[in-house]
DNA sequence: CACTAAATGAAAACGATTTTCATTTTCAAA
DNA sequence: TTTGAAAATGAAAATCGTTTTCATTTAGTG
């Protein structure tokens, strides 16, 4: 992914340097999520050097390009999530804060008709969902088991 | 709902005071997308002996208690939507940062589906879409029918 | 090499949100 | 009605993620 970057970012109009390399290549060897904290503990390994503000402006570069979206979680910190070729939606996990990648091929279809029939051209898409994983409930159940105010 | 809210606060612990049922009618009739800032200046109009952080504790606690919910349109500013009936979803233009409800039953019939799945326990849910409205496109057209950049 | 625009890093500024704390008020029990 | 503990309030300050400033360095072009 080094020169293809490179030769991206030249085309937008974007000079190429030791640390955007390094951010670019960190944050997509990071995977899904990546917070500018964590972006910029992980670029620091390698090039201590780096400032935040070089981290937190190359994070915007890459969403200014398209190859990101900011995603909330509601904790209060934004994290960027790498564009997928097909878009996704997630299960956030308000016990343990996990987040789950699904499909929403299907939703957007439906969503997308919406759209349009109000006029409107939709650019892109937030499905998520919030609730309690799997895991959770099973650790949830070992002491609560009653079920009592499982109801919504 | 003067009488309502304060017996239904009674029931979960909480004390009623004339700041408190002031800020949650005037919450009520704002109708949607409240921002604390918009909520506080509303407040003032009837008493500006109320002070801001009281403001926006009620309404994180309306938000507790289940009447609203946080909703981010991504201008670093939350809103707080009153909770529905049935769940909505949001259409965001881009443009004129204009917010339109739309009804999601049916997608969220699907989310449920896909959650369960995965033994994930829906609480609640996120439907957004980001891009431009009916007005925004016609506004647009008038000084860029080119149409140069608009695709994705 | 020389030039210009872009990029960087450190620090400060920003601003929405949240907490602190002294004081006031609610509400249930006496 | 009086009383006291717990909750709520208001003003101010603290917090903290985000963004900007600015002096300096660097990339890319010719
Ligand atoms: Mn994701
Ligand atoms: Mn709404
Ligand atoms: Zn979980
Ligand atoms: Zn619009």
């Amino acid at each position: 992914m080094g020169i293809f970057v490179k030769e991206f970012l030249k085309t937008k109009g974007f000079k190429m340097t030791p640390q955007r390399e390094l951010i670019f290549r960190s944050f997509f060897e990071m995977g899904e999520h990546v917070s500018v904290d964590e972006l910029y503990d992980k670029v620091r390994q390698e090039d201590s050097s780096v400032g935040y503000a070089t981290v937190w402006r190359n994070l915007k570069l890459i969403c200014k390009v398209g190859l990101a979206e900011e995603v909330n979680i509601g904790d209060g910190i934004t994290r960027y999530d790498r564009v997928t070729r097909v878009p996704h939606g997630h299960l956030f996990c308000t016990s343990c804060k996990t987040v789950t990648e699904i499909t929403v091929e299907q939703l957007v279809g439906l969503l997308s008709q919406t759209a349009k029939t109000r006029g409107f051209v939709p650019e892109s898409f937030k499905i998520e969902v919030q609730g309690v994983c799997k895991e959770c409930r099973g650790a949830a159940g070992e002491k609560d088991k009653s079920g009592a105010s499982a109801g919504g």
